[in-house]
DNA sequence: AAGAGTCCCAACCGCTCGTGT
DNA sequence: CACACGAGCGGTTGGGACTCT
């Protein structure tokens, strides 16, 4: 359409924030909200385009962002979300409360992408013994964060199924004793706070392509049957069983 | 100890979509 | 209906952090 870029890059700032703007941004929404972003940094008084505020915000200064490793279970929602949704990174985000688009598509792309992959055995091993350097900056991060936001950050509650769990709990065990120094670090994320609320699950199954709201073209059928299986047999079963019971393709409720 | 190589993530870019006029 | 505009999304990348040799 030859629209003009969102912010005429005069005088206006790039790069990474300072904890002075992540303030003065912080403060403005929660007073003012953030119905218009184009004029909140002119409102707010800061030399940032309003794309470059939004992004601020909901990557990183939101206060339901829940910072820190990605548990193995929330690695395979994302797995499996990412098989029925594709690459809709922002709707894979709005079914793991407290984790952004951005964060996500960083992890598939980091990581999940190569487990997935027959070479990504090495790598995953890899990434589960040394994930320190993470898991350091994680909790850096988690303390600039609070000392700006105004709120503290909310542990969004999440419940995994049972079955799901059961299914897992090996790699999660191998996940969390990867080392102490990780553990000391993902203190606050670990698997037992991990829980997925029921409306998490009937929300994931409903998705389906016929569904008009689920955004899924219809060339993308739910493959349950076809290669990229998970992990394993039973987490492939499981995971049929679910769809199954919530009736196919057809009476999937609209989320 | 230091340099090279690799990994990770925050932020940017450009496009599409939705809405108002 | 056509256009303009803002918001949102997904892909990409620069550079800092970390590991390896």
């Amino acid at each position: 359409m030859g629209r003009a870029p969102c912010c005429e890059k005069m005088g206006l700032k790039r790069g990474p924030w300072t904890a002075e703007e992540d303030r003065i941004l912080v403060a403005h929404v929660e007073r003012h909200g953030h119905s218009n972003w184009r004029a909140l940094p002119k409102q707010a008084g800061l030399l940032r385009c309003g794309k470059s505020c939004r992004l601020r915000w909901i990557n990183y200064l939101r206060p339901d962002i829940k910072r820190g490793n990605f548990t193995r279970e929330e690695e395979d929602a994302i797995i499996h979300l990412h098989e029925l949704l594709g690459n809709r990174w922002s709707a894979i985000a709005a079914r793991l409360p407290g984790r952004t688009d951005n964060e996500i598509k960083n992890v598939w792309h980091t990581h999940l992408k190569k487990r997935l992959s027959g070479a990504g055995q090495a790598q995953a091993q890899r990434a589960t013994a040394a994930p320190k350097r993470k898991a350091k900056k994680a909790k850096a991060v988690a303390a600039e964060v609070s000392a700006v936001a105004l709120d503290e950050p909310t542990t969004v509650p999440v419940s995994w199924p049972e079955q799901s769990l059961s299914t897992t709990s090996a790699a999660t065990e191998d996940y969390s004793t990867a080392s102490s120094a990780d553990q000391n670090a993902t203190d606050s994320f670990t698997s037992e706070e991990f829980q997925i609320d029921d409306s998490f699950w009937s929300e994931t199954l409903a998705m389906t392509p016929d569904s008009p709201d689920s955004g899924m073209e219809s060339a993308e059928p739910l493959r349950m049957d076809t290669a990229s299986p998970p992990s394993t047999n039973d987490d492939m079963d499981f995971w049929l069983k679910l769809f199954i019971q919530a009736g196919g393709m057809q009476n999937l409720p609209q989320i």
